[in-house]
RNA sequence: GGGCCGCUAGCUCAACUGGCAGAGCAUCGGACUUUUAAUCCGCUGGUUGCAGGUUCGAGUCCUGCGCGGCCCA
């Protein structure tokens, strides 16, 4: 934005430094720490020294001494460190509160007890400020765990106030600026320690299993394995464009058809779609495959997934969400795609061998919108997710999707209308997604053909014959049951909180315009 | 993309039908050697998201825009 002609050129940068008449708070908050700033290094004292020591966390401090007696002098020297979210004077002693690791310790400070660098230093500390602090752990008179310093060392000056015990509740402000979120709400950083609780846990569940970790390409040159729009992006050496991976799916398979028996990703991927609650247009997936197994095998894969994630990060499959009762205790209730549509819809004859012209009538009857280029499947699964998915809340397996919608998987063992693939619905969303694979190249080529006449009539997320897979398959593929689990909305599950943004650490947001 | 709601001091929030923009906490100055959101005294702090309009007068009403939330597509 160019500045307007007539106004002078002045600093670009509006803050301190030249003489603000007009200060906000704000400004006069930042020039007075920056003026202590100075006047500590006046006094000798770095503000923002090169490293420190510390003897104990906080956690260890608290966890080592539960519970002295009030009035307790334990002898016992430490030196600890955090940051200072508290701050009260009372004359000559000074309590400050250092917390760390979402713990608190209180530091009990007599000025007689310190040297004089750590007085000097003392008289320049904010809420905010990192701290480091050597000395004996005692309590209170009241009881209060404390540590006695002889000795403070600032580790980090603040320039900028923390939001005191209000907290913090502006989502705006929550979301963009996650590092202020973590520091003032305890319960933001319990979302994400559940979060690397529930990484953790389906990683290892996935290696007891026996499946090895890789990572396939986050560029492609041409997007496959969903149907979803891409992010596109350009490699300037090579002069083309590339994509942004929409799923990892057929560069793992192509390791199966490598010889790795069962492999498994857990990365991020991106959809280039509207974004809401429930959609980031970054995700992250754990994606899997097997040799020889078949999708009841990832059913039970599944189920383990579900049940080690909940045990691991939060104790227990028995939770509470959005208000209601959920278990995620296997086993989980399996139903065909058709039942679901039939029960809906009170038609027992619902087949994918009625008309077209006759589905569009009952998606009329029952307010479902359909697109002229919709098959039976498509109809038959839009009055499925229509009708059906949002009210199903104990986790279900919703079963055998038609060939349509399913270009990748194989068909059904005994049905010849739809295949071995299966939706895991959780609270009325898709957890994951699996199918037992199709590995026969010939007919893999058909469906890809019949995607790009999908796309050539304008539908943009089918997909794009990928020769390069079917080149893999054509080398000869061993049966596979391939499974796809939302990691996000996993958490979300497990930490009960209902905004996909909530357990990223930063979700996608329109540029700030300040 | 559409509908509804929100945006006021660093934070959390007030401000009646259009009538002097306020409080608590934080900041700053002072008192205080066992506090726990310490307390007490005093002082500061505003482009009411942005731009325009109506009006004697706009935080408030109208139009457009920005960002966010929820619902819908």
């Amino acid at each position: 934005m160019p500045p307007s002609p007539d106004e002078p050129t002045t600093s670009p940068d509006p803050s301190p430094g030249g003489a603000g008449e007009d200060a906000s708070m704000l400004d006069e908050i930042v020039r007075t720490r920056r003026e202590k700033v100075a006047q500590l290094r006046a006094a000798g004292i770095e503000p923002y020294p090169l490293r420190f020591r510390p003897t104990h966390t906080v956690p260890q401090i608290r966890a080592a001494y539960p519970d002295l007696a009030p009035g307790t002098e334990t002898g016992d020297e430490v030196t600890v460190a955090g940051r200072l979210v508290g701050k009260r004077e009372m004359g000559r002693l000074r309590f400050l509160v250092l917390r760390e690791d979402g713990e608190d310790l209180q530091l009990f400070c007599p000025l007689a007890a310190l040297d004089d660098a750590s007085r000097e230093l003392l008289d320049h500390l904010d809420v905010g400020d990192w701290v480091g602090a050597t000395g004996e752990v005692m309590t209170s008179k009241k009881g209060e765990l404390s540590v006695k310093p002889a000795q403070l060392t600032l580790l980090g000056k603040g320039l900028r106030p923390l939001p005191k015990w209000h907290g913090l509740s502006d989502t705006e402000i929550r979301f963009r600026q996650r590092e202020l979120d973590l520091v003032v709400n305890v319960d933001a950083r319990r979302v994400f320690e559940i979060r690397t609780a529930t990484l953790a846990a389906l990683r290892a569940e996935m290696q007891e299993r026996g499946y090895v970790e890789v990572e396939t390409p986050m560029l492609h040159p041409i997007p496959g394995g969903a149907t979803a729009k891409p992010f596109v992006t350009h490699h300037n050496a090579l002069g083309v464009d590339l994509f942004l991976r929409i799923a990892p799916e057929l560069y793992l398979k192509r390791l199966i058809a490598g010889g790795m028996r069962r492999v498994f990703e857990i990365n991020r991927n991106f959809r280039n779609e509207g974004m809401s609650p429930r959609h980031n247009p970054e995700f992250t997936m754990l994606e899997s495959y097997a040799a020889y197994d078949d999708y009841h095998d990832m059913m039970e894969l599944t189920e383990s997934l579900v049940r080690r994630a909940a045990l691991d990060a939060v104790g227990t499959t028995e939770l509470t969400y959005e208000g209601r009762e959920l278990s995620l205790a296997p086993p989980f209730r399996r139903v065909t795609l058709i039942e679901l549509a039939r029960e809906a819809t009170g038609r027992d004859d619902l087949s994918y061998d009625l008309d077209v012209a006759e589905l569009r009538t009952l998606c009329d009857t029952h307010g479902v919108g359909y697109d002229d280029a919709w098959g039976p499947g498509k109809l038959i699964v839009e009055l499925y997710e229509e009708l059906v998915e949002g009210a199903l809340w104990e986790p279900t397996f919703v079963l055998d999707h038609p060939v349509e919608t399913s270009p990748l998987a194989r068909g059904h063992r005994t049905d010849p209308d739809v295949t071995e693939r299966f939706e895991l619905i959780v609270a009325g969303r898709e957890l994951a997604n699996a199918f037992s694979e199709l590995i026969d190249p010939v007919v893999q080529r058909e469906r890809f053909e019949a995607q790009a006449r999908a796309r050539a009539a304008g539908d943009e997320e089918a997909m794009v014959v990928d020769e390069a897979y079917l080149r893999a398959m054509e080398l000869g593929m061993p049966p596979t049951g391939g499974l796809g689990v939302g990691v996000d909305r996993l958490v979300m599950f497990l930490a009960d909180v209902s905004n996909i943004r909530d357990v990223i650490l930063f979700p996608t947001l329109r540029p700030e315009r300040p």
